[in-house]
DNA sequence: GTTAGTCAAGGCAAT
DNA sequence: ATTGCCTTGACTAAC
């Protein structure tokens, strides 16, 4: 049984989410800031609520929230804690609302907190604005009732042992609610599942696996065998096993291999996964709700009859 | 109304 | 030591 996940917006249904950009706010006055943020962040909260309602009809039953729900959020001038903003009671009576359903539907939510968060940085003030976010992103899971905040490792400086190491005695200084939300994902640049199973397995942290970053930067695993590895980091957590999928932009030959294409190309879903008795699967495609469906279709077509 | 350029943040490879 | 690239889609400003 495979549980659908859909990453941050829909392409083409009618709900959408808003933002800004400092470079604009920057020109008001404080007070028109915290309207402007306000209206956002309120009409952001209706917005999430209506898509968790919208889900089920389309056959989705994951939902990765925006790290953008709340703009500039962290922000060193523009951001804002909630209870700053006009609209504060309303947006926290409508994340009640988010939670009621989720629970009530079944939806799963997790967060992925960008490039930008790098708890293994060298640099003080890297580490410093990568822990705000952290602090940022857990509010939204606590608003939200998502479980999963899930992060890259980031750089390696030349030494990814070390860097591993500073992961390690970051993450244990890190609040109850963020060491029993954080998951990690292998990456297409430096740590691959080879690479983050010792401390997953150390710290009890569950992996992520994105088949896409691993055929990109491959290690000494098969894609079976990263499978079942990171499979096995979920079980202390009791929520079926989280992967990504995606297929790349310019087919397999093509170059660069990374970005991600609008659908899924069936033969990118690794057959080891119907193995598992359930998975989270988050499809990163560009066609988004549609990549979602057209890869269902084809997959229950595919579907060889049962023995 | 349409569209092109822009956007808080890091890291890395190329220069 | 410095620059451009990675990559997202909505927003803004200019037309």
């Amino acid at each position: 049984m495979i549980d659908w996940g859909l990453c941050c917006l829909f392409l083409n249904e009618d709900l959408k989410f808003r933002t800004t950009r400092y470079s604009f706010l920057q020109k008001k006055s404080r007070l028109e800031q915290l309207a402007i943020l306000s209206g956002i962040c309120r009409d952001n909260s209706q917005t999430l609520l209506q898509t968790l309602q919208r889900l089920p009809a389309l056959n989705i039953q994951a939902f990765r929230i925006s790290s953008e729900l709340f703009p500039l959020y962290t922000h060193p001038d523009a951001g804002y804690p909630l209870h700053q903003l006009p609209d504060g009671e309303e947006i926290l009576q409508n994340f009640a609302e988010c939670r009621a359903v989720a629970k009530r539907l079944s939806i799963r939510l997790s967060l992925h907190p960008d490039q930008f968060v790098v708890l293994v940085s060298p640099h003080e003030a890297v580490l410093k604005s990568s822990l705000a976010e952290l602090e940022y992103q857990l509010v939204l899971a606590e608003l939200s009732g998502a479980e999963e905040i899930n992060l890259h490792l980031g750089g390696s400086y030349g030494d990814k042992a070390a860097a591993m190491a500073r992961f390690e005695k970051v993450f244990a200084g890190l609040p109850e609610g963020l060491q029993q939300r954080l998951t990690l994902e292998n990456d297409d640049v430096s740590y691959t599942v080879s690479d983050l199973l010792p401390i997953c397995r150390h710290l009890q942290i569950p992996l992520v696996y994105d088949v896409h970053h691993h055929r990109c930067l491959p290690d000494e695993l098969t894609i079976p065998e990263a499978s079942q590895a990171a499979a096995e980091t979920w079980k202390s957590r009791k929520i079926p096993p989280h992967f990504h999928l995606s297929s790349p932009k310019n087919s397999w030959s093509g170059t660069p291999l990374r970005s991600h294409a609008d659908y899924i190309d069936p033969e990118d879903f690794p057959s080891c996964w119907h193995d598992f008795d359930r998975l989270c699967i988050d499809v990163e495609a560009k066609a988004k709700e549609l990549a979602i469906a057209k890869l269902q279709k084809k997959m229950a077509h595919q579907a060889k009859p049962a023995k």
